[in-house]
DNA sequence: ATTTTGATGATACGTTCGTATCAAAAACGC
DNA sequence: GCGTTTTTGATACGAACGTATCATCAAAAT
């Protein structure tokens, strides 16, 4: 048996180094050309791990969800452990934020492949719908957690709220991408909104433990 | 004298045209030659009004934040005169809410060069930037407005709140764009945070009507 | 060392793009 | 109807695109 080379690996070396140019260039200067330079592969090794473009397209998109999920588990990692219903909501929020070179590069990338999707719907199957909504139960979820625990006015609409949340977020996003504030003033923002729901108090007690992130 | 033809109407004509394409099939598809085709006349035609692409897509920007302007104003119109600081931050975030043909037209027009801006921000020299922020401080001031008058908590920050209200409008549209939720949905959102801020009794002295759906 | 798989190279086809260059025709105020 | 302006026509150029097709080279497991 010859060579073994793990083709996964491969398809995702050449599937992050389309993500990285659509990060800095946008997406329509990502011709399979650029994205075997960038990678540091030969043309004909892209057409070779992908047969058209569409399947880069998709598969680099994949990833893409990959590393903004790995980022938000992470982010709520970093705010202790075991997560409070607030550090669960805080963690996911500002982790997709722009702050930092890599949450600008991860939302930079998400809003080259959402105008993207917005010209050709048929790119992003299910993908596109699903996840935020995911993303959207998952907060509605810990704030109906963090309402029966005291933190948060019971009286407050849990999906809508959540809703609200992830919206203003990626708002908040789309100014910081667009050069209307910096990160900081974004971050900022946020955070006034989330300690005014969450009454200020740093509370979380010993608050039952959370459904789990996927 | 010869034939005598408005210049800049022509130059809108074809810009819009630019426009239409561009909320349909994306910015990606607004070729010359598309755009001609679109606007009903040659490809000449469209080079002797615009010399280069790069000018069409300035011009056609600049007709489009013409159009956003105009739809707010109208919005704000719509509610009732004389307006009330409830009625014009209500008109202002649901005038820019894909809900009806027209918003989502506007708002995936805007998507669309959003992402060329990103990717090219030579595009947008100054006018991506002071858009946004004038509508920001519009808001603020008439959230001060009502503070002053008592139909706002006056212990909110009211730069932060108008950042956060066009925030979660813009991420609002951007969910209803994405497929995530409908216009009604969004609206609802927006009104149910809007009716909390503002304290959920009608207010603004003599109280307008309710808001008309286009 | 042979065999199988991974990787490169060079190149080409057909399309579309922005842009440019000829020219001629059509419309309209005087 | 003259003359100026507007508009169209027919192409053409070079470049970049996605895709495809040759053949060859390198590497590693048996």
């Amino acid at each position: 048996m010859p060579k073994r080379v793990d083709h996964d690996l491969r398809r995702r070396q050449i599937g992050e180094a389309l993500l990285r140019i659509a990060s800095t260039r946008g997406l329509q200067a990502a011709s399979m050309r650029e994205v075997a330079t960038e990678a540091g592969v030969s043309l004909r090794l892209v057409q070779y791990y992908f047969h058209t473009k569409q399947e880069l397209l998709l598969g680099a998109l994949a990833y893409l969800g990959e590393q903004l999920s790995a980022r938000v588990e992470a982010h709520i990692r970093a705010l202790g452990m075991p997560p409070t219903p607030r550090s669960l909501v805080y963690g996911t929020l500002t982790a997709i934020l722009p702050t930092d070179a890599e949450s600008r590069r991860l939302t930079r990338t998400y809003a080259a492949y959402y105008a993207l999707v917005l010209a050709e719907p048929a790119l992003a199957a299910d993908h596109g719908a699903t996840y935020p909504d995911l993303l959207e139960r998952f907060l509605a979820g810990h704030l109906r957690t963090a309402q029966r625990s005291g933190q948060v006015d019971p009286d407050l609409d849990a999906p809508t709220t959540a809703a609200g949340l992830l919206a203003l977020t990626n708002g908040l996003g789309s100014s910081v991408l667009g050069g209307q504030r910096d990160g900081d003033a974004a971050l900022a923002i946020l955070t006034y909104h989330l300690d005014r729901l969450f009454g200020g108090s740093p509370g979380g007690s010993a608050a039952g433990p959370a459904p789990e992130a996927s």
